[in-house]
This record gives structure tokens, sequence and C-alpha cells, in this order.
DNA sequence: GTCTATAACGAGATAGAC
DNA sequence: GTCTATCTCGTTATAGAC
């Protein structure tokens, strides 16, 4: 039996930060295997040891984003209880991503969706169904305990935050313009919530 | 004197034609010289005759879509007075091109733009400040004239209903779901009309 | 204005030694 | 698990004939 491998700066594991960083900055077919081994000082051999394709690297690099994200939101619904507190830690993550002068992996890809080998554009679609199903039922969440206010089904609202999140992040990135994205973000936020003058629900 | 070609189809704006496409589909690293000349069965020396390099190619059609844009806009505002028409009109532009199975042409380069040479860039820059500021000019048209309500500055609002709209195009894209583009949209403009049950603003 | 031919390079991928 | 060497193909670009 092998063992587990449980050094942070394993090959795979090197080879996935490098990559991951690359189609976050430059996109999917904006770097190549070549890019990855010089910065690592390793051949393109090695990387198909460990990938066996740039379609595998691919695939591998969604499901470790998907799965960090997943995890990340979990820690913040154990932090935090109300929906308000959850829906800015999750614009957060993003402005975190942005702060890192980088694209979100799966928006990043998702200008790319048309090139995309099957398999990734599967688990891209996985990402978003996954994310918007989280905010769809902290939406739901702020409405039953009197924190958020909204007409729309709440599945609709979230796919508003994320398409505003998402659009945020690739403008306010070609602008080098971080600012632009928290002021998008935080009115995403603000105008759900009761009480923020923002909101301005008819309540006459 | 060379004649000024008013003949729709010849080769200069069928390259434009299909690259232009090509870019909006696939992104502008997910073509080749190749899959145009092929397409229009000319040479790849032919398309270097036209336009020099990819990158002179890329500036052309960011330039030919940033004024067809404006072109529009200036259309519209020929057609319709009332700021909510104005900014419906200005999505619809966006609608048109999603269903055309099409990402905005600056909203598909702005995830490339690390990777777009200089001129590309600004072009890309210029296209997005020419389009919130004329959003922002129709938003405080509806302010003035009493259709529209909204609190934070109109840049900020104008800078919004951009993010929301190019992350509504580059999701719904990825679904092949034209409907998720159209409810983000339309509660972009709804949540900032006053009469509307969905701009909830607080007259009590 | 378009062609053929080709240069020059980079891409993803594999074989086989160590 | 990593290497060198190599293959094959695609990419942008140019030279020069027509």
């Amino acid at each position: 039996m092998s063992q587990v491998q449980l050094d942070a700066t394993d090959t795979a594991t090197q080879i996935l930060d490098v990559a991951e960083r690359l189609v976050q900055t430059r996109g999917f077919n904006g770097f190549s295997y070549a890019d990855i081994a010089k910065e690592l000082a390793i051949s393109t051999a090695s990387l198909h040891y460990h990938f066996a394709g740039k379609a595998k690297l691919g695939v591998a690099l969604i499901d470790r984003y998907a799965s960090r994200f997943d995890q990340a939101l979990a820690s913040l619904e154990a932090s935090v209880t109300d929906a308000p507190a959850k829906i800015a830690g999750y614009e957060d993550l993003y402005f975190e991503v942005l702060r890192h002068e980088r694209m979100c992996l799966c928006g990043i890809l998702a200008a790319e969706i048309e090139t995309l080998p099957a398999p990734m554009h599967d688990a891209v679609i996985g990402y978003f169904n996954s994310n918007e199903k989280w905010l769809e039922r902290v939406l739901e969440q702020g409405r039953s305990e009197g924190t958020l206010e909204f007409q729309r089904p709440a599945l609709e609202v979230a796919r508003s935050i994320d398409a505003g999140l998402q659009g945020a992040m690739l403008v306010a990135r070609s602008y080098g313009d971080i600012v632009r994205f928290e002021v998008v973000a935080s009115h995403l936020l603000a105008e759900l919530v009761i009480g923020n003058p923002a909101s301005r629900v008819s309540r006459g």
C-alpha cells in the first residue's frame, strides 16, 4: 500500500497550485504544460505522469476548487448564524479571489465553455449548481428569521447574486480595480437586508 | 483613389464576421487564423494581407463591435424616450447576443484580459467606460423625470447593471439557458422602476 | 488581392532509460 | 517518479509567384 501523502509540497499538489493560478489568471486556453513545467523546474513528461492530459488536469482543478469552496461555506456556517452574515461571507470568498488578482476558476472557465472537454463542462455546471443551492437555502433562512426581505423566489435572487458577483469580478479585474467589485457586491447584499436604507422595502 | 467598398460581402468584412463569431463563442485564445481561413475557403496568407496579425484583427473586432453598440444605443434613444424603456432596450441588446449563442465580445475578452496585447486591453476598457457612461446618463434622466428611483450614485447603479448583465450572460450561456439571463436582467431594471412592485421603495 | 510553400516555433503527448 | 529525446500536429507569420 502506498503511503498517504500529507506533505503539502508533494508534486501533484504543486502542479495543481501552479495550474490553478494560471487558469484563474490566463484561462484554460491561455497556458500550457510547458508553463507549469518551467515554473516547477520539472519536465512536461513528469506532468503527464501525474495528470495524463490537460483535460484530466482541468477536471482535477475544478474538483479541488469546488471541494474547497464547499468546505469554506461549511466553515462559514459554523462561524456565523444569521443569513446576512453568511451572504457577506460568501461575497468575501470572491473578494479574496479577486484580491489575489484572480478570477473565479469556474467563472473564467465559463467564458471558455465551448472549448472545454465535456467532463470539465459538467464540473463547471456542478459548481454553479452547488453554489446557487447554498445561496437559495441561506436566502430562505433569512426570510424565515426576518433578517432578509425579497419578493422573488429565493432561487432567482440567488442567481442574480451569483451573476452579479461573477460579472463584477470579470469587469473589476479588467480594470485592476477591486473597489468596483466591492461596490457591486455590497449592494447585492444591502438591497436584501431589512432595516438597511438600501433595502427600501415598501412597508407603508 | 480607391473606391468605397459598400458590398457587405467584401473579404475584410467577411473575415471580421467570422472572427467575431469565433471570439464570442470560443474566446480569443480559442480559435486560429486557420479556422477563419477554412470557413471562408481562403488562405491564411490572405488573412495576413487584410489584418497583419491576430492582435490587429482583435483591435479591429473590438472597434467595430463598440462602434455598432454605440450606434444601437443612439438608435434606441431615437426610438424611445423614457429611461426605463432605454434600459430595457440596453438589456435587449445583450439578450440578442445571447440568443445567438454568443457572449458579449468584450465580456469574453475580459476573461482573457491578461493574455491580450495592450491595444486590445485598452479597447476593452474603452468599451466598458462608454457603456457605463451611457447607462449613468440614462439613470440620471430617469431620476429627473421621475420614472426611476435609487439611492446610490447613478454611476454605481450603472456598474451594478453592467456587472449583472455580463455575469448573467456568462452563466446562462454555460447552461445553454437563456431564461437565466432574462430573469436576472428583468430584475435589474424592475428594482429601479417606480411603481413596480419589485422596486419596493420605501414611501411610507 | 490571393495563392503555394515554408519557416519557426509551441503545443500536447509518448517511449523508454534511469 | 523523473528524465531526455522525439513525434506529430497546430500556430502565427513571411517570401515570392501570379
